[in-house]
RNA sequence: UGGGGCGUCGACAAGUGGUAAGUCAACGGAUUUUGAUUCCGUUUACCGCAGGUUCGAAUCCUGCCGCCCCAACCA
């Protein structure tokens, strides 16, 4: 496996905060058993693979398992070909269910059983309404349904008919299972919502055996609970159902009930994510396929050349909570990006060509570079023999006959170094009839070649090329997003939110002889360009076809004025509605907010105050952080002061200074620093002597204990979990949760727990979790 | 005008009474034979609004406001 530096500690979302309270409860014992439940009517998209990656994630994360099923109670939707898409792409995210592969569609006996038991319990009854009937009797938000005339037919009389229906005596649509609830019912859901409806059609799982089919609600808490699902995890539009998949299984005798728990689906901007306009893509043949590289499915996204890992650590990165929002594209690339950095070789492109003759470049002479494939900052080793010659190779954007300020790149007259090879000079420009530049004669300063003794020379840029009659032809297609605004579903039509330049196709690109024999799933990047790899579909040996993954970000092209569409108009300065508070701040207490880096309600009280002003200046000259003593002073010092003046406390401004040193160094906590604090003002003692009575110095404590009572005592043994963590990583949460509880059973409030404060490691930048496969 | 949810920086998102993490984006700067990467720094988040409780509230209470979901024999 990798030695990747073990992953970082995850955020405890508010779903791994129940699984926590359920392992400390029992409630479960201590099993954590989740499931991705798809409806096999479509490909799986990156909204999935959040679910995915969640549920799988979980279980793995817990040491307990996921289930694969698909909810397959619609025959007139589903196929086998997306069983088999939806399996390959959970498979292909790294995820593993094991022997734990099902289908609601293997529980419909079970699930008719149940339904007869509810019919007998008198909970569920056959109804003759029409479609259109029960949906003019149901009511609306604000008025009760009315009952259905069969309402009230004996269990008996229920079950016949339900029999009837089962048998396939009654056509489609002539009577559905109603659960038995409440007309009435606030919730919409809870008004006698269908269980089981006829359609004579044949499944793609169960043939003909079944005329009748269980609804959603119906079948997905006796698949769930059938299967023993601890976590039902699903969408937040679920939630009003979620009263429902209780009261299905509250009504039926020692059947196993899991929890549901809803989290919000991932929404990304300039995306569209619903199944039916993906749909509509394929069918419109806006792309070619699902498995169109622009497409956001799984499918999609592999074709295209994204890894696993990168989807995997979005998800993480993206996080889970329950309210709406929709995620920035540009998040998603940044894990592209961070992922193909380390993983992809550099080499070397031209996608638009433009000769360049080296004119004093010995005639015939082929030199052969050792070019490394690495940067400096990735830590690979290796290289790869990349020819050079007399004719070459630039890319057409690399050279302009009029240079724009701020360009590095090639102009008449101009320098610019080749990439692993020489600086040259432009000469001369060679343009056809039509006036288009077609060829640059160019000299090349032999004394500069990369490695060389001589070629420390700076030039502004550096180009890539290839050696034209070493260059290998291939088809390069530049993938961009597929829409052009941000928000697609709010637009009109899909004519004027698509990208119309979301792919281009270049053929008669150049790549590298290195190009054509690197294994066929290498992702690469070509320098300046972006990622690639051969498309594995239509790329041959002979015939190179390149996917651009993504591009590499541009800062040189960002910079330039934007073209054709009009770049936003800066807003005319609006008059901001100026705040309450800001009015109310002086403007030398605004200036304490700065200076001392004090929310505007100390800065006021400091500035009406000078006394406590000179208090914390005093302080601070003793070395104490500006923000901590102003903040002591305020919150503590005069309240504790009690009108009176400040120099009549026991405690003056290099003691404050110590005891606040002692907040941010982290030998306390701010907790515990108000408790020294009451002792200092109480008996006079020093902040030092004070810690030194009550033990409180952070050194005295253990890593990462869970036991509360301990904290503030004496020094503990390695708790559990502390024993627990192999892997190194930092006890960052159970030790803020250590913390917590400690101060909650002393009734004491909150404890600080910041990288400042009770030493837990803040996560630096750059360090990822990565979630092994 | 019912019920169920949700509102913390431009976008995500921690935070569960002790003085607002992190990531992405943006903007500076350093390093760079990729205008990439990496690094360092910056961007006044008063926590939807208004009251209240408290020494202290994003966190508790009250009242408003806004957004999402629910009236398929879809899932």
């Amino acid at each position: 496996m990798s030695t990747d530096r073990p992953a970082a500690p995850e955020s405890v979302h508010f779903i791994r905060a129940i699984i926590d309270q359920d392992n400390r409860s029992g409630k479960w014992g201590g099993q954590v058993v989740t499931r991705f439940p798809p409806e096999p009517n479509g490909y799986l998209h990156i909204g999935h693979a959040k679910s995915i990656c969640l549920n799988f994630g979980l279980a793995k994360e817990y040491g307990g398992r996921c289930h694969l099923r698909m909810d397959d109670t619609n025959p007139t939707k589903e196929d086998v070909e997306y069983v088999e898409s939806i399996q390959e792409d959970v498979r292909w995210l790294g995820f593993d269910w094991g022997e734990h592969f099902y289908f609601a569609s293997d529980y419909f006996g079970r699930m008719f059983s149940y339904a007869e038991e509810l019919i007998l319990k008198g909970k569920a009854y056959v109804c003759f309404q029409t479609e259109e009937e029960m949906r003019a009797t149901r009511g609306t938000v604000t008025e009760p349904g009315t009952p259905s005339p069969w309402r009230d037919t004996a269990p008996q009389d229920n079950l016949r008919l339900f029999r009837q229906m089962c048998a396939g005596e009654l056509p489609d649509g002539h009577c559905t299972l109603r659960a038995k609830i409440d007309m009435g019912h606030a919730n919409m859901k809870m008004r006698d919502l269908p269980m089981v409806r006829i359609r004579h059609a044949h499944h793609h799982r169960t043939g003909d055996q079944f005329c009748v089919y269980p609804l959603y609600d119906f079948a997905h808490c006796l698949s769930d609970s059938v299967e023993g699902i601890t976590h039902s995890i699903c969408t937040l539009e679920f939630e009003n159902n979620r009263e429902l998949y209780d009261w299905f299984l509250d009504n039926l005798d020692g059947v196993h009930h899991p929890q549901q728990i809803e989290f919000a689906r991932l929404r990304l901007s300039y995306t569209v994510m619903s199944k039916r306009k993906l749909l509509a893509l394929v069918k419109e043949g806006q792309v070619s396929g699902w498995d169109d590289p622009r497409m956001p499915t799984i499918a999609g996204l592999r074709r295209r050349g994204v890894t696993a890992e990168s989807i995997r650590e979005f998800a993480e990165r993206i996080g889970v909570a329950k309210a709406n929002s929709t995620v920035s594209v540009e998040l998603f690339e940044s894990c592209i990006r961070d992922d193909l950095n380390t993983r992809a070789p550099r080499l070397l492109a031209v996608a638009r060509p433009l000769k360049v003759t080296l004119t004093n470049w010995p005639e015939g002479q082929v030199e052969e570079l050792d070019a490394a494939l690495w940067p400096h900052d990735v830590p690979k080793e290796g290289s790869r023999a990349l020819p050079f010659s007399g004719s070459l190779f630039i890319e057409r954007d690399d050279f302009a006959l009029t240079p724009p300020k701020g360009w590095h790149r090639l102009a008449p007259g101009g320098e610019v170094r080749l990439r692993h090879a020489y600086i040259i000079r432009c000469d001369d420009v060679v343009k056809d009839d039509s006036g288009e530049v077609v060829e640059l004669r160019c000299s090349v300063d032999l004394d500069t070649r990369s490695g060389s003794a001589a070629a420390d020379r700076k030039v502004k840029g550096t180009i890539h090329w290839v050696s034209a009659a070493h260059a290998v032809p291939a088809e390069l297609r530049l993938y961009s997003r597929l829409f052009r605004v941000e928000d697609p579903d709010a637009a009109e039509s899909y004519a004027e939110a698509l990208n119309p330049d979301s792919l281009e196709i270049v053929r008669g690109a150049l790549v590298e002889p290195a190009a054509a024999t690197m294994p066929p799933d290498a992702r690469l990047q070509f320098e300046r360009q972006g990622y690639f790899w051969a498309d594995p579909k239509d790329s041959r040996p002979e015939a190179l076809v390149f996917n651009r993954i993504i591009s590499l970000k541009d800062s040189w092209a960002k910079a330039q004025p934007a073209p054709a569409p009009a770049a936003k108009k800066p807003e005319p300065a609006k008059p901001e509605p100026v705040k309450p508070s800001a009015l109310s701040l002086s403007p030398a207490a605004e200036a304490l907010t700065k200076r001392l880096g004090v929310a505007p309600t100390v800065a006021r009280v400091l500035d009406e105050d000078a006394a406590a002003l000179a208090f914390v200046e005093a302080a601070i000259a003793e070395g104490a952080a500006p923000a901590a003593a102003a903040n002591t002073v305020v919150n503590d010092l005069l309240p504790a002061a009690k009108g009176a003046a400040l120099s009549t406390l026991s405690l003056n401004p290099a003691g404050l200074a110590a005891l606040v040193n002692l907040v941010t160094k982290g030998e306390i906590s701010s907790k515990q620093a108000k408790e020294v604090l009451a002792e200092c003002l109480g008996g006079g003692e020093s902040p030092a002597a004070v810690v030194k009575r009550l033990g409180l110095s952070e050194a005295s404590r253990g890593p990462g204990s869970d036991d509360a009572g301990c904290l503030l005592a004496a020094p503990v043994l390695p708790s559990t979990k502390t024993s627990l963590r192999q892997d190194g990583s930092s006890p960052h949460h159970s030790t803020g949760r250590a913390f917590a509880a400690a101060t909650r059973l002393l009734g004491l409030g909150r404890l600080r727990c910041s990288s400042a404060g009770a030493g837990a490691p803040a996560r630096r930048p750059g360090a990822r979790s990565t979630p092994a496969a």
